[in-house]
DNA sequence: CACTACATAGAAAGCGCTTGCTGTGACGTT
DNA sequence: AACGTCACAGCAAGCGCTTTCTATGTAGTG
C-alpha cells in the first residue's frame, strides 16, 4: 500500500542501502545513481517513514519546547524565537527538525508526562520555558527526569527558568529579582510609600523572585511592608482586576500598584478606572515583561522589559549545539526598566 | 545501555509479548502477571521506545497543530483549546497523545514541510488553523498533501480556515465575511460615510473575506468606496500604526477606521492619538477577533468576537474522533459584534 | 603489467516493539 | 472419566530503515 524504501530501490534499480544513503547524504553516491534515485523518489511520491528511520538510526529529529500557557504571548514569543532557531522546516538549520511546542498549562503532572513522551520519542533536545514549580517532590521528579534525558543524549535547555542543579541542563535565567527590585525602586524614587503588590501564583519561582525583588527595594528604602499590601493571584488580566479591588478594599490609601506581569497590570488599570481612580494621578501602575500590548495601554505601562525573543533564540541555538553553552551552564538574562506614563509621583 | 522490553521481560520472568500486552492493555493478562511486570517496569525505570512502537504498530500518537504565528494570541488561544481536547498528557482523553504545535510563520513552504514531517511521523491527526494562502500552485500542493494525509488515515481538520474541497478534510470555517459586514454595517449605522480600511496581507483568505464583508456593507448602503481608503499591511500593531498614518495622509476627513484585527486596531488607535485625534470623538476605530486585551484598550475596542476557544475545542474533539464531523464536512462559525467605546457617531 | 588503493554498490544483520498463531494447563460438561 | 473450552502466555515473524562489512570495478603506481 504505502511506498517504502524498497519500492524506490526497485524502481531506481539499486539496493535499499543506496537509496537510504542518497536520502541521508552522508556517504559517497555517484551522481548518476543519485539522480536516478531522486527521480524514483519523486515519481513514487515516497515519504520516509519517521519511526522506522528513528528506530534504525537510534536518533530522532524531534525537539520539544515546553510552555506553561500557549495562549499567553509571554510564552508564545519565546516559543516562536526558539522554534525559529531550531530551524523547523525552512529555518536556517540544515537538517530538518520538527520543533514542537507542548502546552503544560502550568500543571506539574503534564509537565512530567510531556517529558516522558519526549523521552519516548528520543527527542534530540528539549527546551523548558518559564518559571518552575516550587514543590519539593515535583522538583525532585523533574530533576531526575531531566537528568535521565540528558544522560540519554537529549540536550536540555531552560529558558527563563532557574537552574536545575545536577541535571546537566543549561539555564538561561531571567533576573526577575533584580527587575522587580528596580521597578519598585523606581516607584519609591517617585515618592511612593504605600505600594500594593499583586503577585502571581504562590508556588512558582517567577512569582517568588519578583516578589523578593519588590521587598528588597522596600527594605532598601526603609519602608516597612504591610502584609495587607500583597495579594496572590494568577498571571492573567482577570486576576489583576480582582486583586486590585481587594487591595483597594484593604487599604484605599495606596498610591501605587505593582503587578506580577503586564496582563495583571492591565486588569489592575481596569479595576482602578472602574473605581473612579485616575492613572497615574491617583494611583501609579507598573507591570512586568513588556509584552507588545503594554505600550498601547493608556497611559502606556511602565514595566520591565524581558528580552524574550533574544533569550528564546539563544536557547534555541544552544539546544541545537550551534552556540556554546554559557560558562557554568548558566547565564543570567537581565531585564530593562521601561518608564512610561502609568507611573508618576503620588498625589499628595 | 538503555532498558528495553526484553530486559523488563527477563526481570519479570515473562516473555516480551506479555510485557507489551501489559503496557498496551488490550489483551487479557492475569492480574498477578501484570503486577509482576509493572513492578519490573518500575524498578528498571523503563521507558517505551516510541519509534519502535510506532513502527511495529504502524500508528503513532502524534497530533500536529499548525499555526501561522505562535506569538499571536489569536493562534495561541486556538492551539491551547485544541491541545486541551487532544488530551495531551493529563487531558480527558484516555490514550496519551503528543499534541504538538508547529509554527509556520505564515510561510507557504514551511506549511508544506511541516505537513511532510507530520506525514513522516505518521501523525494520527493534523489540525490547521487560521487563514489559508491564496496562491494557486501552493493551494494545489496543499490540497494534494492533505488528500494524501487523509488517505493514509490521518484525520485532517481545518479550524478557522476555508474548506479544502476534495481533500477529505473537515472544516470549521469562521464567517469572516459576515462579521466584517456586520461590523462595517454598525459603523454606517452610526452615520459614518468615509471609512478607512486596514486590511491584512493580500494573499490570505482571511484578509479577503473580511474585506469583502466590509465592501458588501458599503455597497448595501449605497456608499461608493474610494480606493484610497484601503491599505494593506501585516496583522500586527506596527502595521496598523503605519497604515493609519498613511490613511490620514490620503484622506484626513475619514471618520472611522476599520482594522483587519485587534492588534492592527491597537496600532491604529496609537497612530490616531499621536496625530492628536480623539477616539471615538474624532475617529471611530473597530477591530476584529476580540482578543483578551481588546477590552483594555481605552476606549475599549468595538470588535467582532470569534469563539476561538470553542472552535478550537471542537476541532480538537473532531480530530480525536470524539465528536461527529459536521454534515457536509463543513461548519460555519459565526462571530458576534461587540460594541464598545471605540465607536460612536461621526463628529459633524 | 602486476599490484595496491580507492570509490561505489550490495548483502545482511539488526533497531525494539507488536501481534497472529500456537501451545498448555485448569475448568466445566456430558 | 474423557473431552471440549477457556484463559493466558510464548514463539516468531515482521514493521521499514540504517549501517557495518564485504565485493567489485576502476584508477593509480612502481
Amino acid at each position: 500500500m504505502t511506498v517504502t524504501l524498497a519500492d524506490v530501490a526497485a524502481r531506481a534499480q539499486v539496493s535499499p542501502a543506496t537509496v537510504s544513503r542518497v536520502l541521508n547524504g552522508n556517504y559517497p553516491v555517484a551522481a548518476s545513481t543519485r539522480e536516478r534515485v531522486l527521480k524514483a523518489v519523486d515519481e513514487l511520491d515516497y515519504v520516509l517513514n519517521g519511526p522506522a528511520s528513528a528506530l534504525a538510526a537510534a536518533t530522532s529529529d524531534l525537539v520539544g519546547i515546553l510552555v506553561n500557557d500557549i495562549a499567553d504571548p509571554f510564552f508564545g514569543i519565546m516559543a516562536g524565537a526558539i522554534q525559529a532557531e531550531i530551524g523547523g522546516p525552512g529555518g536556517r538549520a540544515g537538517g530538518e527538525r520538527l520543533a514542537v511546542v507542548c502546552n503544560t498549562g502550568g500543571s506539574p503532572e503534564r509537565e512530567l508526562t510531556y517529558l516522558t513522551l519526549l523521552q519516548r520519542q528520543r527527542a534530540a533536545a528539549v527546551v523548558l520555558t518559564g518559571g518552575a514549580i516550587e514543590d519539593a517532590p515535583h522538583q525532585a521528579a523533574m530533576d531526575a527526569k531531566l537528568r535521565k534525558l540528558a544522560d540519554a543524549g537529549t540536550r536540555v535547555v531552560l529558558c527563563g527558568r532557574p537552574q536545575a542543579p545536577e541535571t546537566g541542563a543549561i539555564a538561561l535565567t531571567f533576573d526577575n529579582r533584580g527587575g522587580g527590585q528596580e521597578l519598585t525602586g523606581h516607584l519609591i524614587g517617585l515618592g511612593h510609600r504605600r505600594l500594593g503588590y499583586i503577585a502571581g501564583p504562590q508556588e512558582r519561582t517567577t512569582t517568588r523572585h519578583r516578589l523578593e525583588g519588590h521587598r528588597a527595594a522596600l527594605a532598601a528604602h526603609g519602608i516597612e511592608e504591610d502584609p495587607r499590601w500583597t495579594v496572590h493571584g494568577r498571571y492573567d488580566r482577570r486576576s489583576g482586576y480582582e486583586a486590585t479591588l481587594e487591595l483597594l478594599r484593604r487599604d484605599p490609601s495606596l498610591t501605587a500598584v505593582v503587578a506580577a506581569n503586564d496582563s495583571v497590570a492591565l486588569g489592575a488599570c481596569a479595576a482602578l478606572r472602574d473605581s473612579g481612580l485616575r492613572i497615574p494621578d491617583d494611583v501609579s501602575v507598573a507591570g512586568f515583561d513588556d509584552l507588545p500590548f503594554s505600550i498601547d495601554a493608556v497611559p502606556a505601562l511602565t514595566t520591565v522589559r524581558l528580552p524574550l525573543a533574544e533569550a528564546g533564540a539563544r536557547a534555541g541555538r544552544i539546544a541545537m549545539g550551534r552556540e556554546e553553552a554559557p560558562a557554568g551552564g548558566i547565564a543570567v538574562v537581565r531585564g530593562e526598566l521601561m518608564v512610561r506614563g502609568s507611573t508618576a509621583g503620588p498625589r499628595e
